[in-house]
DNA sequence: CCTTTGCGTTAGAGCGCTCCAATAGTTACG
DNA sequence: CGTAACTATTGGAGCGCTCTAACGCAAAGG
């Protein structure tokens, strides 16, 4: 009734439990007759290796645990390939906890891992304090994944969110826009940075910066954008948290009659593919999510195998994806 | 150097390894002393169970494994939400891998789940064959999800698309519309059910169907619209395969110069987000998909505690979703 | 005072696998 | 023909845990 084991498999086909073993794990010190006898008795029994068996014995588990901030999110996904992408090139599986955008069942996630003795931890923009990612780190090698920012002792892989907003704002400045207002991330973990870089960026072209409080979903604009509208107060541009925040402000720019990018352009971040949707079109900055993951294995594996015991940081890049969402301001 | 074990901990606290073993599992008949020396012990020293060991000694491994078509569709992302809950609710641990919209890499996946020796399959919109899942389920309960058709021999969870798309071409009759074309999924696994349903749902409100070839992402939809709008035979509503292909119509129709609704009307499938959307605010059918993933474990616990064996069969009933991409036909 | 009862505790086997050391079997060589 | 040198195969210990049966010990009962 039970599945068949090891054992059973011998037997069937006539020899030690050991030689079984050295046939699945495909050594090349077995006769032909023998693996042939092997390999038929397997699969007449539908024999599959007991991976915790095996883990126990060989002391190691060849498998990654990840947690990822929310599944609901794209963003999120791309990294997510690019992490298996990699691993399977290496041979080590991925186990994927989701982390449902809340830090205790993030820090269950990274005990449930833990416990099935993963041998690295890969956190996709964790909520977790870092404490709690510096705990994690010292039981096993630790790389977070793209929080906009580095957490003291852990290997980190981001993109420079100065660089990305500096992109956003430069472009704009390009462009010809000089009135160009921030509505950043409410309470998003990766909102400071980058309303600091649009800060940065605005004063280092002499311009003053303008910053009103949003959030990471679309229904943050309408308050903000809102209130620009009403107060006369509208900018040529504006330059949102992310690509939602951004769709959002589109349909409240839209629904008060006005026109994107004629009468205002919009520039939105993380080029979800929200923003390749052609009904909306929105230039936005790009964040080499693939890399990102690929990035994060290999970090994993110089400590793995390597020995690195230094923190690593890893600050990528961000490009800037122009779409139909900006265009010169509107002549006075 | 390597982590510690249960004998480390019984050593340290000055006790046997099962007496450890019982406060691990928390057994009552444990005195409050040894508890409370094992505990602390155990904290000292950062002990964690061996989740394989435990498995191998239990013989169970209260773990179900869960495949997802695709981790970027947020479509099943509410689903992952609904099994994890009700999975919880019942002490098992869930572990997701991704399909990534590849029969092999799924086919790949079941094997590695099978492995770990997950005491059930959650297949949420595979892509594997018939044959394969059943070949899956005789090793352990598997239960379909969502691909909107049943699979022989295993349980599924499914909604009924001949509702579905009766409610959507329903809604567009109740307004008026008599001229409405269906752009269908191409190659998706459930392109077939719902031009069908489609069809059904014309033909008996006497009414003449015409279906167009379309396929399941944003970009599938510029040809068919564009010859429908090229040949001037638009209709004056059209019934998409989903959400994704919803939107690419809209992007196509207005850069046409139509406007959605009031020259065509547009109702999608699915609710994704996308249709929410202020902007975009599309008319669409709606799943219960957070109802789904409860039901796929509750049909899983079934058949691990209650022992039942024929196949379930559950079909659940889509909702309409009416936003403002549908209104009445202009006056001829 | 001895036996019974029951509770807290422990020894030990076993879960399915890997891996080392030992063995059997074969060929090569002096 | 005996021995060395391999090669293919096997037995057995051990990975970290659970679980059963047995054990020691105290309080209760005769």
């Amino acid at each position: 009734m039970s599945r068949p084991t090891m054992e059973t498999v011998a037997e069937r086909a006539g020899v030690s439990r050991a030689l079984v073993s050295l046939v699945m794990n495909n050594s090349p010190k077995v006769s032909d007759t023998k693996r042939q006898a092997v390999l038929e008795a397997a699969a007449e029994l539908g024999y599959r290796p007991n991976l915790h068996a095996r883990s126990l014995a060989q002391q190691r588990t060849k498998t990654l645990g990840m947690i990822i901030n929310d599944i609901h999110n794209p963003f999120f996904a791309e990294v997510v390939y690019g992490v298996e992408a990699a691993a399977e090139a290496h041979g080590l599986e991925v186990l994927i906890l989701n982390g449902g955008r809340d830090a205790e069942r993030e820090r269950r996630a990274v005990e449930t891992h833990l416990q099935f003795q993963v041998e690295a931890l890969v956190l996709v923009g964790p909520k977790l304090s870092d404490e709690d990612i510096l705990r994690a780190s010292y039981v096993v090698p630790t790389v977070v994944v793209g929080a906009g920012r580095t957490h003291p002792g852990v290997d980190t892989v981001t993109t420079d969110d100065h660089v990305g907003t500096a992109l956003a704002i430069d472009h704009l400045i390009a462009l010809g826009h000089r009135d160009i207002v921030h509505i950043d991330g409410g309470s998003n973990i990766s909102s400071r940075p980058r309303s600091r870089g649009y800060e940065k960026a605005m004063r280092s072209a002499g311009l003053e910066p303008r910053i009103l409080h949003g959030g990471d979903d679309e229904l943050d604009a309408a308050a903000p954008v809102g209130a620009l509208i009403e107060s006369d107060t509208l900018p040529t541009a504006l330059f949102t948290f992310n690509d939602l925040l951004a769709a959002g402000t589109l349909s409240t720019l839209e629904s008060a009659g006005l026109r994107v990018p004629d009468d205002v352009s919009v520039v939105g971040y993380d080029n979800t593919f929200i923003a390749a949707l052609t009904h909306i079109s929105l230039t936005t900055v790009n964040q080499p999510r693939h890399q990102m993951g690929e990035l994060a294995i290999r970090t994993i594996l110089e400590r793995i195998e390597d020995g690195r015991t230094e923190p690593a940081r890893i600050d990528l890049s961000p490009t800037l994806a122009v779409r139909n969402s900006t265009a010169p301001p509107r002549e006075p």
